[in-house]
DNA sequence: CATGAATGAGCTTTCATTCAT
DNA sequence: CATGAATGAAAGCTCATTCAT
């Protein structure tokens, strides 16, 4: 009856402009960091592969560091993201088996854009602390208190579950990580054998000494 | 005896002078590399900190990056001594023993100066490649090769030497490194213990079926 | 009697809308001249703190200057008519207790925005010459001379009443604005008694000389 | 005997070039200020002005508002002995005749530079407080305290002298400024006369009054 | 060799102003 | 009229590096 008091709805409203805005920059604020480092991403440099004027980057973003940050946070949550979506397809799978594809997971979504992961890793400095990655390692961490609380009767009755998972976390994480930076000469299958039985192992209850059974 | 033009012997001949200079020049790279930063360590505030002007620097190292660089080799090489000066005293302790010393030894050499571990590992971006510090997992990972190799009865048979050696050197080094940076709430022994226990379980052969035990 | 077509008589017809948010605006910009000063003082801030979108601001003046003259100019408006109520209301009363009220009550006007008092003579450059402040000079100005002329009797023959009226002006104006800004140790009351001195006192005339008196 | 142990002296020691070299910024700061006004008068422009550049600015000063403070030092000082130069060849001659030389010179010294004095007085916000402008007021406040405790003989009793010295230090340099900028249509000796019975009469011991004289 | 003043490109950030909606 | 995102020139300042002395 009365008029729509909202106006016609606009292809791009408000809040989705400036969401694709943001999108813009931390697309050319990643492209940057990759082809230039931290120091040789300059906010100007930044702005122009945006096709924006450098004053507008502080529209959305208060200074470099935080747009640096919002890269490396867009990135975590991809990368979350990516982990979770095919970890939680296998959720009914034996456990040795979850194990591994979570390991090959990580390891896929880590080599969607190993020169991102390559410019964090060796040209960013670490920012502001509160970053999603940590979140992310504190997350896959809880996961894995979990996971250790579930199975707890394939894991050695000395083990504190906290102190496995930090081990366990960082030990995957990093091993992932360097794989893809460094290419050592590891067949990709080989290391993600090797990876999960050390993860397996480390927590592995082994059988009574070898020595009462050859006494 | 003395000759008579030359007033007096130096106490410092050039190549020693220049040797001296070089290590002063690289303790205020290291003390600036800790107080601000990579970014902040300006090659102004290193030759201050050095007590010799900017321009002198550069009779020393061609650029800042050198610097940086040789003052993380320096570093490296400072790691690489301490470790070897601890590890070859127990040459002859059975393996699990020298492992976990090995293991105690590199963690303890860490923490010697963990300020500028953090500066290295959080604020510097990676320079040229031909690090020291490669070289240090590098001799790391032969040594495990051959501790490895003589031990070759107590590892599962499966098993690559090198692709073992690599798995097994980066996660000691990055779990030993993350537990001085992050100070997780694990007591240090117990650390120790644990990446033990991960190194020595990853290689440990399952034992043959326990119904060859108990026939 | 009111049109159908216009569904109820505005409050505010377009012409006092316009003054009403001239003068927030006004307000806004006062506020953040103190605040932060002319260069602190920028459009962005102003139209927030007026509660409007720094393009509307444009809506109702052509650039900055024009808006912080414009403050300047309402604050002399203000210095203008409360001098003025007070003045006028001792026209009656002898020469010097108007003068002396004069003065107390500019340093009474003066004295109700100290801050903003500073901030102007301060911060602020001089923009465009025709401020109203000159204008309040000027007027005052007049006023003298009317003053003077009117009580030529008790002023020294050799006095040109422009120049003395400029003279008397630019003093008193200036002392009682120091007096604010700089609060010197000296009591209020005896520094009005100091200007009216120093005002009187200019133009008295050397009584006859003494030698008359006691002839 | 011994070799002169200082090097033979160049023509620009160290410190004299650096002293040239503030001059040139100086001079260049204040044409800058001249004319541009204190925001027109960005650190690009004094460089080039200055004929160095921008970064060598930062060796002798470590900002914008040192720049301009220093400026306004320098002027303060050459005021400061303009005056003083005047004022100490007169010191035998009698008080009246003092004083109006006095007013004379520092009248002539403001006028050496009247463009200079204008943007230093309403386009230069004030700076740090304790710029050499207000020493120089203090000063000559002293100076006046001074005067009059010499010939208080000839100030009425019930003067403060702190209190009068601060007015009639402000009053002149006031007068004298304002006369210089807004060239009023007063003879530049006739102002100089009617500043200075302002000055006299003010602390003029009046005669018992007129009434008496004539009952 | 040592010096340190000088360089100058380039950095991050601001802000008065405009204009499509 | 109001909006506020976008602009883009320009600001103040830094710093790795050079070179005349």
């Amino acid at each position: 009856m009365a008029q729509k008091s909202t106006p016609a709805p606009r292809r791009m409203p408000r809040q989705d402009r400036s969401r694709a805005m943001v999108d813009r920059i931390l697309d050319a604020g990643q492209e940057m960091l990759i082809a230039h480092g931290y120091d040789g991403a300059s906010t100007n440099r930044i702005a122009a592969a945006a096709g924006i004027s450098p004053g507008s980057l502080y529209q959305y973003f208060p200074n470099k560091d935080a747009i640096a940050a919002a890269v490396i946070d867009r990135y975590s949550d991809q990368l979350s993201a990516r982990v979770a979506a095919r970890v939680s397809e296998r959720l009914d799978q034996p456990a040795p088996h979850y194990v591994r594809e979570s390991i090959a997971a990580l390891l896929d979504a880590l080599d969607v854009h190993p020169d991102f992961l390559r410019a964090v890793m060796e040209q960013t400095p670490r920012l502001g602390s509160g970053s999603k990655l940590l979140a992310f390692e504190q997350r896959i961490g809880e996961l894995t208190v979990a996971y250790l609380t579930i199975n707890k009767g394939v894991v050695r009755p000395d083990a504190t579950f906290e102190t496995a998972a930090w081990m366990l976390v960082r030990m995957v994480e990093h091993l992932c990580v360097r794989y893809i930076l460094d290419q050592p000469a590891i067949d990709r299958d080989t290391f993600i054998d090797e990876i999960t039985v050390m993860a397996l192992n480390y927590l592995r209850p082994w059988p009574t000494p070898p020595e009462d059974c050859f006494p």
